[in-house]
DNA sequence: GAAAGTCACGAAAACGTTTTCGTGTTAAGA
DNA sequence: TCTTAACACGAAAACGTTTTCGTGACTTTC
């Protein structure tokens, strides 16, 4: 079990400094062409590669970058990991994770964690504890420490960092806009507690839907699920509420769901009580999770696209690293995620 | 912007020396309680965090451990680096992603870029073409520089290393054995070209099970399909192929299939052929993924405990990486999780 | 009052790089 | 032959820590 071998070894096996060998590995017009040679081979035969730790604390910057996310195992978190590290290995850096568990405290212990000097900047998205007590004290002091941070996804507008958001608004409101198309006259609407940025945009994007065909909105037609909960846990609780929703709303012909989860409990819950999807109900979900493709019926959604979400955080994260900035005209950009609607067998 | 603040930066703020600042923090026995209290005050004040990269070089050891997999949007990979994480946080460690995406040179690549001070040691799951080339001199060249690897899944026995598989015999074992007590007589089984020495298994417990209860396996009724093709992108000629293997044996009553797709595919047809699962055809999968849980009927698999193995895995890494390792008694150990038969309602 | 011991702190090395600057040798020019 | 320039290389600092060892100032002891 020999260790790496490090410069100063080959210094002295070549009988020069150390300073020679860097710069006869670094190709440098100092140093004769006898030499280079010389300690190039050398250098071959024993593999050597530069410690990336002692270039990162010369260097200042570790090349790496940080994700925090509230949990990986999700279809979509793992899709924007995946972009993350597409642009972020093809740009010469590391991706480094941590995971938050929707915990406040974790996030802010994870990021602590990697903040001091493992990573040159993050990119994350924030858990629903931190949204819930709106503290955010831990990303602006990690930016004021000149640690960029790129967001993603759940961001708010307390935080001045670069953006990469969905166009939930809109992505909602295309997806209701289908719905009334295709002859839908009560179109139900299941969706989270307010806290969450993006299940408020959704929800605007429900009403303004059915404002722009003169549908006036019925309370009894929303339904706000307490994501508090984790849902896999709770997912016959969630059933039972959502079929309530069917029963006192008979004449119900459409639904739109902001999530996977909810928009098959819909289909499922439909099916038991006899109705056809999609043609005494039709459903559309938010998010392009493996899970619609592969329903029964398959499933209509309104997909995010979180690969190139991650793409274009990464880009701007490193975009960012690798401008001289000049700390004074910090300039920020919210990038807009346009959706497209993925029509599949649940709707007409 | 300011910088993170340094111990140098504190011994010129407060006239003592680097040393006695670094002692200081750490509550040596040298430094009076004087200055201990001015020294910890001043760096409670700057909120003081010792800068990790330095420590790694210090030290040796960069506390983070890296997780080479295939690829990360896929149930069972996201739910190990889950495992991983959960403890490696608990222990102190970060983990740190490379995907291979199923690739031999990204793989290759991935290692060389974190083996060089990055990390202390290796979790890692092989790549399908590096398992149909067979080429594991990455993996040895990293152990032989004093770099411990643990694999989990897609193990190799040429590789000697500590190791977390799945028992995939026993597990496709019991699925057949089930199958065939609900009263199967003419059970299928799709499976994957054998290079997956996963695939491999589970095709031999399938035939096992057959054999115990004197039921002749029949080449027909075996589907070998060729994993080299992305499933996503060719689901249809996926579909077709298992049709045809329906349409080629009328009396098929059961399916044993080694994932989640193909036996989500094999219902898809059944269901399309006319047939009922589970009444006409039962239909088992292997792997806990979130499509057989949510699939309509939903599908009894066999469970592979995804972050149970992540977790082992991270406890054999860590063990051995603070072990004061000798490096002559080497003894790897193989740890086998045992999956369990999760039922539902694609069997009776 | 001198020898010994204690206390509180600082200097410096080490981890593995890169880079600036200095320096000795040789060759060229006057 | 003497000055100068080019050449090839080495010393040392720097990145931010921890830790070993040395040292000066006091205190204690007989």
């Amino acid at each position: 079990m020999k260790r790496k071998i490090t410069l100063k070894q080959i210094a002295r096996e070549l009988d020069v400094s150390i300073s020679t060998v860097s710069k006869a590995l670094r190709n440098s017009a100092e140093i004769s062409d006898d030499t280079k040679q010389k300690v190039q081979a050398f250098a071959k035969l024993y593999n050597y590669r530069p410690n990336n730790i002692a270039l990162s604390l010369k260097n200042r910057r570790t090349n790496t970058i940080g994700i925090i996310i509230p949990e990986i195992v999700h279809h979509f978190f793992s899709k924007v990991i995946s972009g993350v590290e597409l642009v972020a290995n093809k740009r010469g850096y590391n991706v480094i994770i941590g995971l938050s568990n929707e915990s406040f405290s974790k996030e802010v212990i994870n990021m602590e964690m990697l903040a001091n000097g493992s990573i040159d900047g993050f990119i994350l998205s924030m858990s629903k504890e931190t949204l819930k007590l709106q503290d955010y004290h831990h990303f602006n002091e990690t930016m004021t420490q000149g640690m960029p941070i790129v967001m993603f996804d759940r961001v708010v507008s307390e935080v001045k960092c670069d953006k990469v958001i969905v166009d939930d608004f809109n992505g909602a409101k295309k997806a209701v806009k289908k719905l009334i198309e295709n002859g839908c006259k009560s179109i139900a609407l299941i969706t989270t507690k307010d806290y969450v940025s993006v299940g408020k945009l959704r929800t605007q994007g429900y009403l303004e839907a059915l404002e722009e065909h003169q549908m006036p909105p019925k309370a009894e037609l929303i339904l706000k699920i307490d994501e508090s909960l984790d849902y896999e846990a709770h997912l016959e609780a969630l059933e039972k509420e959502i079929e309530q929703l069917f029963q006192s709303n008979p004449k119900l012909d459409g639904v739109f769901a902001v999530n996977e989860i909810y928009a098959l409990l819909a289909m499922k819950v439909a099916r038991k009580l006899g109705l056809d999807v999609p043609n005494d109900v039709q459903v559309i979900g938010f998010t392009d999770g493996v899970l619609s493709k592969h329903a029964t019926p398959s499933l209509t959604t309104v997909s995010q696209h979180a690969q190139q979400m991650g793409e274009k955080a990464a880009e701007l994260l490193i975009d960012k690293l690798e401008s001289e900035f000049n700390s004074a005209d910090e300039v920020f950009q919210t990038v807009v995620i346009t959706t497209d609607l993925v029509e599949r067998e649940s709707t007409k």
